[in-house]
RNA sequence: GCUCCCAUAGUUUAACGGUAGAACGCAGCAAUGGUAAUGCUGAAAUUCAAGUUCGAUUCUUGGUGGGAGCACCA
């Protein structure tokens, strides 16, 4: 007999050998028949898995997040089914559940798959299903395996790879045998809504001196209604597509004249601009000074820096004057300058000093892609310098900061702490230990939760990521604070302490935007297009229902609105009532304003709200004073 | 950078290797209106370079740009 506990911390005894689906069955038939696979000691495994001693023992249902990786990864292997039907000679790579799907990557060799063939591999999928099949998995040797893979090479260079004493497990179903840890559904007929999505190359274990595998990616869901919202999703993700709507709402655009550098365009720029007063209105209460440093500087300050040793390659250059000069790929090394030109006291710690600054970067012409990777763009950037015994209430200070203005922009998100690397790091361990707990402590100081991703940090300091989660369910890094123990040491930036000794500051980056041009394309998708009044290019469409009779109205209350600084507009043209209300619509305009005879004659307008649907009529006063409260606000 | 896919008016798109067609937008004219498209008329396009062909938007090669990923991303 074994002994089992459950997570209750009940414990139940069982003959040996017992397996969790016996166990399930046991407990209740209908928890068998949602079980998936099991957690024996904290190890996911299948639940026709025999249980050799006593253990801890979790059921993985439906509901578990662990099932759903369960039923995409047996869904990879369905796929993988298929293609070796389909195409013979394909070989496999890996084929791993991932966040919202699964893929597989497949050397097709001189077959060149797209996209069209995706809908037949689908169709022989679900045939393979209709056959039904358990799933089953065997323990063998290495001879074995390797005999059995020996016309695989991507499986063969897996398995040399694994550790010699190591059990080796294959899954078999049907025609199809694979290399696999498991668990798997203990029956393809569990394998019934899934779609392909996509394909696109993918080098051989994720390194480009490696040949490229075809993957492709789809997902799975247990139920026909998860996998529709799912495609919804996806839909609804590609809607918002924020080069989509910039065109069509006019915010930006990208020449061929200039892959990666985004043109902003008047709309844009409203949007742009509020964003930015408000980022400098919100640091300036903070404490903060601003500067601006040059975006050329001469190649001497990047050696200094490390800049030149460290990130040639993705800078831009250029000669002045016989002198080779770099443009600036990030905007510290002129703030070191700029605080090495005076002495510096103890007393004005810690010292705030803000740059939105402009740097250039030399991207991969792939890794392009609309505001989210760009080559020029501006960074929210500011340099703290301080001493060691403020870095938590400063950094306290800062999560409360970012807290605050990622309210306003309704994003929620996430903190990540990010240790010392295992090898390439400058500076004393202790150093970094003390650097990391100040970090935490100032996290804990707020109450916040964080997760740590140890050797993550920069080889210079540790560091704070802020990762923003989108109406979408997508998550985008925005935020940062990293402490820097490098560029104070390379620029010798000292300060005058209590006693007159020179010291070495503490200095930190920070940005909490990240780059202003991605973070507006965030806010495109993550509104849809429909930003809230304080942020819109338009707030107010003033549509006048006859021309001749009601155009000095509607130009009176556009007065009235712009004297309170609302962008307010209307459209003269000849046209009809409906076509103006229709085209505010798909401008995305906050509020539409109706005015005719009713209007005129009692002082009142008639506003609709966008996305509502009801007509409100208030006085002309009473409108501008709430739209002008919505703004002030920034709801 | 790599693999695959794509490129037609300002925008979205149609056209067996044989006259480039539409919708929106724009311009002009008429219609004067109450919560998502009034009608008529007009201007407006084959990404670039080479090749195959009697003839290329269509086929081939290359350039440029874009997309899906991978790699990259202090």
């Amino acid at each position: 007999m074994i002994e089992i506990t459950f997570p209750d911390g009940n414990k139940k005894k069982y003959d040996k050998h017992v397996t969790p689906e016996a166990i399930a069955q046991g407990i209740s038939p209908s928890l068998k028949k949602r079980c998936v696979a099991a957690k024996v000691n904290d190890n996911l495994v299948d639940l026709n898995r025999p249980i050799e001693e006593d253990a801890s023992l979790r059921l993985i249902t439906k509901k578990d997040p662990e099932a759903l990786d369960v039923l995409r990864h047996s869904t990879a292997h369905l796929m993988a089914e298929a293609i070796k039907q389909m195409y013979p000679d394909a070989n496999f790579g890996v084929g791993p559940a991932i966040d919202e799907g699964f893929y597989y990557d497949v050397d097709f060799h001189d077959v060149t798959l797209s996209e069209d063939d995706l809908p037949a591999i689908e169709e022989r999928m679900q045939s393979i299903v209709d056959q039904g099949g358990k799933i089953t998995r065997s323990v063998i040797s290495r001879e074995e395996t390797l005999e059995l893979f020996k016309d695989d090479p991507y499986k063969l260079e897996l398995i040399r790879d694994l550790p010699e004493d190591e059990a080796i497990s294959i899954y078999r179903q049907d025609t199809f045998t694979d290399l696999c840890r498991g668990p798997h559904v203990p029956d393809v007929s569990w394998l019934k809504h899934f779609k392909l999505l996509s394909l696109a190359g993918a080098y051989w274990r994720g390194n480009s001196d490696n040949k490229q595998l075809t993957r492709i990616y789809g997902t799975a869901f247990f139920s026909e209604k998860d996998l529709n919202n799912h495609l919804h999703l996806l839909e609804e993700r590609k809607k918002r597509d924020h080069r989509k709507l910039g065109k069509e709402l006019d915010l930006f655009m990208l020449s061929e004249y200039g892959p990666g550098f985004p043109f902003w365009l008047p709309n844009g720029m409203i949007i742009r601009k509020e964003i930015e007063d408000y980022w400098y209105d919100v640091h300036e209460e903070e404490g903060y000074e601003f500067i601006q440093t040059p975006i050329m500087l001469n190649k001497d300050l990047w050696e200094v820096s490390g800049h030149w040793e460290n990130y040639r390659e993705n800078m831009y250059t250029s000669e002045i004057d016989d002198k080779a000069f770099a443009i600036k790929p990030m905007n510290c090394p002129g703030g070191m300058l700029a605080y090495n030109r005076k002495l510096h006291s103890y007393r004005d710690f810690p010292h705030r000093v803000g740059e939105l600054g402009l740097v250039h970067r030399h991207e991969a012409s792939g890794a392009l892609n609309g505001l989210f990777r760009v080559r020029a763009f501006t960074q929210d950037d500011a340099h703290i310098f301080m001493t060691k015994d403020m870095i938590v209430d400063e950094v306290a200070k800062l999560i409360d900061l970012y807290d605050r203005v990622y309210k306003v922009f309704d994003l929620d998100y996430h903190i990540e702490l990010s240790t010392r690397p295992d090898d390439k790091f400058i500076g004393e361990v202790s150093v970094w230990d003390a650097s990391e707990k100040a970090l935490e402590d100032a996290i804990v100081s707020m109450g916040k939760d964080y997760k740590v991703n140890p050797g993550d940090g920069a080889f210079y300091g540790p560091k704070l990521d802020f990762k923003l989660r989108d109406s979408m369910n997508r998550i985008w890094q925005c935020g940062t604070i990293q402490l820097d123990m490098n560029l104070p040491e390379r620029f010798d930036l000292t300060y005058i302490d209590h006693d007159g000794s020179k010291q070495r500051p503490v200095m930190l980056h920070r940005a909490l935007f990240g780059s202003i041009e991605r973070f507006i394309g965030i806010l495109i998708e993550h509104y849809a297009g429909a930003f809230p009044t304080w942020l819109a290019p338009v707030q107010v469409e003033v549509i006048p229902v006859n021309l001749d009779l009601h155009s000095d109205y509607a130009k009176e209350i556009i007065g009235l609105l712009k004297e309170q600084d609302v962008r307010a507009e209307s459209d003269f043209r000849e046209e009809k009532l409906g076509y103006k209300i229709r085209e505010a619509q798909t401008k995305k305009i906050p509020y539409q304003i109706v005015i005719g005879d009713n209007e005129l004659e009692a002082g009142t307008v008639t506003y609709r709200k966008y996305g509502e649907k009801k007509q409100i009529t208030v006085p002309a006063a009473t409108f501008v004073s709430m739209i002008k409260e919505e703004i002030d606000t920034k709801q």
